[in-house]
Order: C-alpha cells, then sequence, then structure tokens
DNA sequence: GGGTGATAGATGCAAATGCATCTAAATTGG
DNA sequence: CCAATTTAGATGCATTTGCATCTATCACCC
C-alpha cells in the first residue's frame, strides 16, 4: 500500500515534469518563429535580459551561468561574441581577480528594450488567450515554488 | 484605464512565461547533473521517449519534430546517428513517399526504459520535494491547457 | 493529365556547443 | 607562510546545430 502510494506519487511528479516541459517546448517554438527573434537568438537575447534586470548593472559570469542554460565554456564564448558586437562590457571583478563583472552597454541596453518590447507581445498573444488571470497568477505561484526548492537544496 | 488594465495584463503574461521559464531552466539543469544523463544527452532520450509513448510505436519525423525543441535539420541528423547507433529504425512511410517512419528498436526500448528508470527518480527527487499532490496537479492542469491552446490557433 | 506550388526530408557549410583541460587567482590546512 | 586544493574563467578540439538550399513526392487546379 505504501510502495503504491510511493509509486504514484512519483508517478504523479514524473507526469508534473513532462507537462511543464511540453509546455516549455510548445511556446517555445512559438516564440522563437515570432518577430522578435529575427535581429538576436533567444539565447542571446536571455543573456541581455538577464543583465537588463539586475540591480547593481552588474553580474558576475557564474551568476550569470546559474540563470542561462549553457554550459560554462559556451557562456564565455557567447559574452565573448556579444562583447565583439558592443552589446556587453567586461570587467575584472575588483574584490576576486579570478572574477569576471558583466554589463550591458548602451546599445546592449537599447537592443534589450527593443526586443524585450516585441517579445512581450509575442508571449501576450501566446498566454493571454490560453489562461485567465487567476490561472497565470497561480501558475507563477507554483513555478516560483518549484524554483526556490531546486535553488534551496 | 483600459489602457492600463491591458498594460498590466501583458505584464502578468510576460511575468507568467518568465516564471515558467526559469523553473524549466533551474529544475533542467539538475537533471542534466543528476545521473540519468551520463550515458545519453537529454535531447536524444527526449526522442527515445517521444517514440515510446506513441501508440502505435511508429511516428512520422515531422509529428516527432513538434515535440521536440530541434530544427528540422537537426533532428533529421540526430536520427540518423540513433539509427546508426541501432537505437531506431526508419522507413518510408506507406502512404507519402516523402515521409519517414521511425520507431525504437528493441535496443532503444531497452535503453529508453533504463535512463527512463532513473531520470524519473531524478524528477521525483527535484519534485516531490518542492510541490504538494494538490499543487502538482493544479500545475499538470495549467501547463496542459496552456499548450493546448498553442498547439490549436 | 500536366504544369504549378506546397510539403517532407536530406545535405553543404559556417557557426555554436560541450567536454576535457589549462591557467591564474583564491582558500585551506599544517 | 607556504604547499595543496578549490574555484573562475578561457581555450583546443570534435561534435552538434541551424540556415539556406536541394531533391523528391504529393496536392491542387485549369
Amino acid at each position: 500500500m505504501a510502495a503504491v502510494q510511493q509509486e504514484s506519487a512519483t508517478r504523479l511528479a514524473a507526469d508534473t515534469w513532462e507537462s511543464l516541459f511540453r509546455a516549455q517546448v510548445a511556446v517555445m517554438r512559438k516564440l522563437q518563429a515570432g518577430a522578435a527573434f529575427k535581429s538576436i537568438p533567444l539565447n542571446e537575447y536571455d543573456v541581455l535580459f538577464t543583465l537588463s534586470q539586475c540591480p547593481s548593472g552588474w553580474l558576475r559570469l557564474n551568476e550569470l551561468n546559474d540563470q542561462i542554460l549553457l554550459s560554462q565554456s559556451s557562456l564565455s564564448r557567447m559574452v565573448e561574441r556579444l562583447e565583439k558586437r558592443g552589446l556587453v562590457e567586461r570587467t575584472t571583478a575588483p574584490e576576486d581577480g579570478r572574477g569576471v563583472l558583466l554589463s550591458l552597454t548602451e546599445a546592449g541596453r537599447a537592443l534589450q528594450r527593443e526586443v524585450g518590447l516585441s517579445h512581450v507581445r509575442d508571449i501576450a498573444g501566446i498566454v493571454k488567450p490560453a489562461l485567465t488571470p487567476a490561472e497565470q497568477r497561480e501558475l507563477i505561484r507554483l513555478t516560483d515554488k518549484l524554483r526556490d526548492s531546486v535553488r534551496t537544496r
């Protein structure tokens, strides 16, 4: 009996992830086809966006890496490319000679804002007709809770 | 007033996607670090899994492509690799000479089962402590609803 | 039925990715 | 205070990815 409950709890957890993942794939496909990402790939936009959200304006490379689904080496090279294109600025961290601090340049901030507007429009076009505001708030609550749990263990 | 409500509804939709996406990234990071994916990358497992779920056992390449977050050409080549490794079988579709039908070989099915077990364990270890069963069911309802809405428009 | 356009996959090629490894800076332990 | 370990990020290299394009089959329509 306990084994059965254990089994179905595990099954439920797997179904939860499966559903979350498939929804993410479906939305992502739509977004990538949308207008916002002709100018810049989603991964790169995500870097610009994350930097734009950062309160101090500067973020450590490894902290950025936690937010982004990319290996350390790939992120290192992507940031190198973004710097070469003048969208991002790099400095060695003042308190840690190994570390690298990143921030948006003015051009990077401008591009993020521009793409971001278009991106938000695309998202709204997908999410608003799918879920009521109350459902959206509940979904935020649940996914935030899930993420917090992952980060703190 | 209407403009303001419009504005905040758009904002809410963007926040919803943001939260869903970040949760997905956080869980995915954990999963990729887990034991299940030493033997096979997640993308490839996803192909095996999707084929294993298919009722008839056969799936068209383009239908598979809808489920998987990969370009058509990348999927084409990945399937080529999987075939070369003896995990997947290809046939030309009987009713459409352009189409390709896919199914798991016995080896592919065995690998999917093996990795799947380990994968499900990893997922349960992440999801169960994060959300109650009721919350998980609600999350499934919302993400299914979102995905259905995306697919039908 | 034959031409016209659409659709399913494959392929050449340049760019991006990840693994393993390397360097340099910081932390730890004696 | 120095050796040993850990951590942050960069780099060589093989693999994977996506874009553009190509081929082959199918669908449409006059």
